[in-house]
DNA sequence: TTAATCACG
DNA sequence: ACGTACGTGATTAAT
């Protein structure tokens, strides 16, 4: 006596059911996931509802089966599949493995027969059995002990089809099915059925005969003239017919019942696949099956006498403090781990700990750490220099996946699910609320971070191997990060008095100007309003609005000068912007940024772009003005921070098109950084077809604009934008130059299908940024996802070269013993500060340095200047 | 918290 | 036809 519940389900019919139910979801690395996502549902629903001591997801085999040697038009006239259902299927079978669901095909049949010859064996055992399959025809198989539930609308909704419910419905017996099929035909699998009948004759006939084999055997008895002669002419075809819908219970199969055992599903395997198709939800889900517990207790030694804590050769530490800010924040203590012991070290024992000092320092014992940088500047803060830093968990997610988003440890551990801790939020408290919590409490926080440290750099180093991207990380990034930390803890001095001095000269005119546009305007308003703004522009005045934002109209500097030979008033108003826009971030936000010793001290984010650039915060010394002269004076506010020193500035010139005439390999372009051309000027004599005298200023202005354009991912709006010239001429433009430099033009079209069938782009030092809505129907998603196809290679490639040039940079200064130190990274600009017996050293060494961080195919060139502030660097 | 604006490469 | 140039961060107003 068998008490088996055995459920077979049929899987390509439910994966094709899930794939057109649901929309076509990607996940961050393109996959698309809807029908992985929709069938695990389905799954997961089947699971609880029926609890099945046996389960097999049956699979077609390849193209042909028995089937196609009675008919070969079997199925004929199908839609191939889409290849976005297609990558979907390893996926699924891997996640069916992890759910240790048993899977089966067989060559030359089909998932039905599998299933009826299995539900055919199951049945006569006595065991219930459950057969899921978005296809009618397995309601053939329905018997007393077996239910075939068909898909109904969306993916859980289920129609459960027992003898009785298809006697409900169509008033035959499930052997009957066959019959009805023979005569009425199925179309989705091209079985032809007799012409003129549908359902309702079929269902007809088969009440009053029985079978196809009864039709037949008293066809002078139908009634109905067309009928009989439709039925006469295609009798072969309908026997044909209900023989192709048969389902075969007995196939040749190689397994049996007793291979169908379900012993549940390999939880930690699962939550893998669900982490790597990002299934947040499906996560969730599962989460309770683990976090009912209470969290996993970890035991945290706190350290008490500096004497007795001997660090091991090898351990994760985490730098533990309250302030995101490591460059402001107290340290509150170090957790750290071997593997085996964890230890929480409050600070005031680290201070004293003699041991751990010099194991901190020492080159040979190896550090695994959370973020390197904050952990390296965060103590040479407290004159600890730290060495040997061998891991780097937020560099290592990072490169692996720049979209990553890092916030704190807590994050990372969770993504891989691994282990528990909380968020730095939920330890401190935000806002208001934030307070030191207890060192038994910090301590535990603390040690699990430096735990999972621990657990994730195997997992994440062999990723990075994986991906070609270990080099990257760890000869490159790493590094880096050391250097950062130095200079991000030197810091730029700056001079308040400067800056104050500004101030006063800008409030000055500032007030001035409100005055002048109140005057004209009539009225009081919020100049820095945008909504106020308009009002007034728009209504009271009455200009005419070019154009509009999500909430109104907008008064962004392009549209004011457009206006501006329509009112006097627009000046005023674009010059209250600019000063306004000096005073507010410029003056009061830097001297707000001046830490006791006279320096700001800036943040390096190197965890943050998508294309590998570095971002700067607290504040951003990134975006210092420089275009505008009045902006610009704001750089004579920084200044070297010794007596007798100066400042030292070196950029690369159009490091991103030489980078783009090497990626492209286009001979011109190639040519013309060869022989040290104006780049600009050459384009114009190239695209306009004249020689270097006969190129205008507007021409060349153009030309640059266009070069601009092709580095960005050009498009015609975008061209027009900044030209200021019809969407057509721009597109003339872009054809003209495409056609000029062939090699640009199959370098955007080869990486537009490199991105497509790869999912991601890389930049010369194998840095990826995946692009998943590159293959997406949305046209903006796409286009969109094209550009930055275009454009992340090249502007990555560029920050790579930069990136090695400051670790060459770093090694040559420290080789040539020199005290200048290097302050600040503007994207393709190196400032330094040295003293002035260097400056004739650093002429010859920073552009020889610079120039050869990487060979290309083009020369780099690099301009340096030095003066006594930044200002005076150009 | 979000949107608009504007500073930089 | 679709609506945009690529990558950032800080400030302000308004919700």
């Amino acid at each position: 006596m068998s008490k088996n519940k055995i459920v077979l389900l049929d899987g390509n019919s439910l994966a094709y059911r899930a794939f057109f139910a649901l929309p076509l979801l990607t996940n961050d690395t393109g996959i698309h996931t809807n029908a992985v996502y929709g069938f695990t549902m389905m799954l997961q629903n089947i699971l609880e509802e029926e609890k099945p001591t046996h389960l097999l997801v049956a699979w077609d085999a390849g193209k042909t089966t028995f089937r196609h040697s009675t008919f070969s038009e079997y199925k004929g006239g199908r839609q191939k599949t889409p290849p976005e259902l297609s990558e979907q299927f390893p996926y699924l079978r891997k996640l069916l493995d992890a759910y240790r669901i048993p899977q089966y095909e067989l060559d030359q049949y089909e998932a039905d027969d599998i299933i009826g010859t299995l539900s055919k064996t199951g049945d006569a055992d006595g065991s219930e059995v459950i057969i899921i399959s978005g296809d009618k025809d397995l309601t053939q198989l329905a018997s007393d002990h077996t239910t075939v539930c068909i898909t109904r609308k969306g993916i859980t909704d289920l129609e459960k089809y027992t003898p009785a419910h298809i006697m409900e419905k169509y008033g035959i017996a499930p052997e009957q099915i066959i019959d009805m099929k023979g005569l009425m035909g199925d179309a989705s699998d091209n079985i032809p059925g007799v012409p003129g009948v549908g359902e309702k004759t079929a269902l007809k006939l088969l009440k009053e005969y029985g079978t196809v084999e009864k039709v037949y055997e008293s066809l002078d008895a139908v009634s109905g003239k067309k009928l009989k002669e439709n039925l006469t002419e295609h009798e072969e075809q309908a026997f044909m017919s209900k023989k192709l819908a048969t389902i075969e219970v007995n196939a040749p199969l190689t397994i049996s019942i007793k291979d169908l055992n379900y012993p549940g599903p390999d939880e930690d395997h699962v939550k893998a696949i669900y982490e790597e198709l990002k299934f947040k939800t499906l996560l969730e889900k599962m989460a309770p099956q683990t976090e009912s517990g209470p969290i996993e207790e970890i035991d945290v030694q706190i350290i008490t006498d500096p004497e007795a804590f001997d660090p091991a050769d090898v351990m994760a530490i985490h730098v533990e403090m309250m302030d995101e800010n490591y460059l402001a924040s107290d340290i509150s203590g170090i957790g750290m781990t071997d593997g085996n012991q964890i230890v929480f070290v409050p600070f005031e024992v680290m201070m004293q700990s003699d041991k751990l000092k010099a194991w901190l320092l020492d080159e040979q014992k190896e550090k695994y750490t959370s973020d390197s940088k904050a952990t390296f500047a965060s103590l040479l803060r407290q004159g600890i220099e730290v060495n040997g830093l061998e891991f780097d968990l937020l560099l290592a997610t990072y490169i692996a996946n720049p979209s990553s988003s890092y916030t704190d440890v807590a994050s990372v551990a969770k993504e891989f699910n691994y282990v528990e801790i909380q968020p730095d939020e939920v330890v401190y408290g935000k806002g208001a609320k934030k307070a030191m919590p207890e060192e038994r409490i910090l301590a535990d926080h603390a040690g699990r971070k430096a735990q999972a440290v621990w657990k994730l750099k195997p997992i994440l180093e062999e990723k990075l191997r994986e991906n070609e991207q270990f080099e990257l990380y760890r000869e490159l990034e790493m590094p880096l990060a050391k250097i950062l930390g130095k200079m991000e803890s030197t810091g730029v001095k700056t001079d308040l008095g400067i800056l104050q001095q500004i101030g006063i000269e800008l409030s000055a005119k500032l007030s001035e100007l409100e005055s002048i546009i109140y005057e004209m305007a009539g009225q009081k308003f919020n100049i820095n309003s945008p909504k106020q703004l308009g009002e007034i522009l728009f209504e009271k005045i009455g200009l005419t609005p070019i154009k509009k934002t999500k909430t109104g109209y907008s008064t962004a500097a392009d549209v004011l000068e457009k206006l501006e030979s329509e009112h006097e008033i627009i000046g005023y108003i674009l010059t209250y912007r600019q000063l306004g826009k000096l005073n507010s971030t410029y003056i009061e936000g830097l001297s707000k940024e001046i830490h006791e010793d006279g320096k700001i001290h800036t943040r390096f984010q190197q965890a943050l772009t998508q294309t590998g650039r570095l971002s700067s915060i607290n504040p951003n010394l990134q975006n210092i003005p420089i275009r505008l002269e009045e902006g610009r004076k704001i750089r004579a506010a920084f200044v070297p921070s010794e007596p007798g020193w100066y400042m030292f500035a070196a950029d690369y010139s159009q490091i991103e098109l030489r980078v783009l005439a090497h990626m492209s390999e286009d001979e011109k372009m190639i040519a013309a950084f060869r022989e040290g051309e104006d780049i600009h000027t050459k384009t114009a004599m190239d695209v306009f077809g004249v020689d270097k005298d006969g190129v205008s200023s507007d021409m060349r202005r153009t030309a640059k604009a266009v070069n601009f354009g092709i580095v960005y991912g050009i498009s015609d709006y975008g061209l027009s934008q900044s030209l200021n010239i019809t969407r057509k001429e721009a597109g003339k433009f872009i054809d003209t130059y495409l056609a000029t430099f062939p090699g640009v033009k199959r370098y955007m079209e080869d990486i537009v299908t490199q991105a497509k069938m790869n999912g991601y782009v890389v930049t010369m030092m194998n840095r990826r940024r995946y692009l998943p809505d590159i293959t997406s129907s949305n046209f903006n998603l796409r286009s969109f996802a094209e550009r930055t196809a275009m454009n992340t290679p090249i502007q990555g490639t560029a920050a790579d070269i930069i990136k090695k040039a400051m670790i060459d940079m770093d090694a040559r200064l420290k080789a040539e013993n020199l005290q200048t130190r290097m302050l600040l990274q503007v994207h393709d600009e190196l400032i330094f500060e040295a003293p002035e017996n260097e400056i004739e050293k650093l002429k010859e060494i920073v552009p020889e340095v610079m120039e050869s961080a990487l060979t290309l195919d083009v020369p780099l060139k690099v301009e340096w200047a030095s003066g006594l502030s930044w200002y005076e660097t150009k």
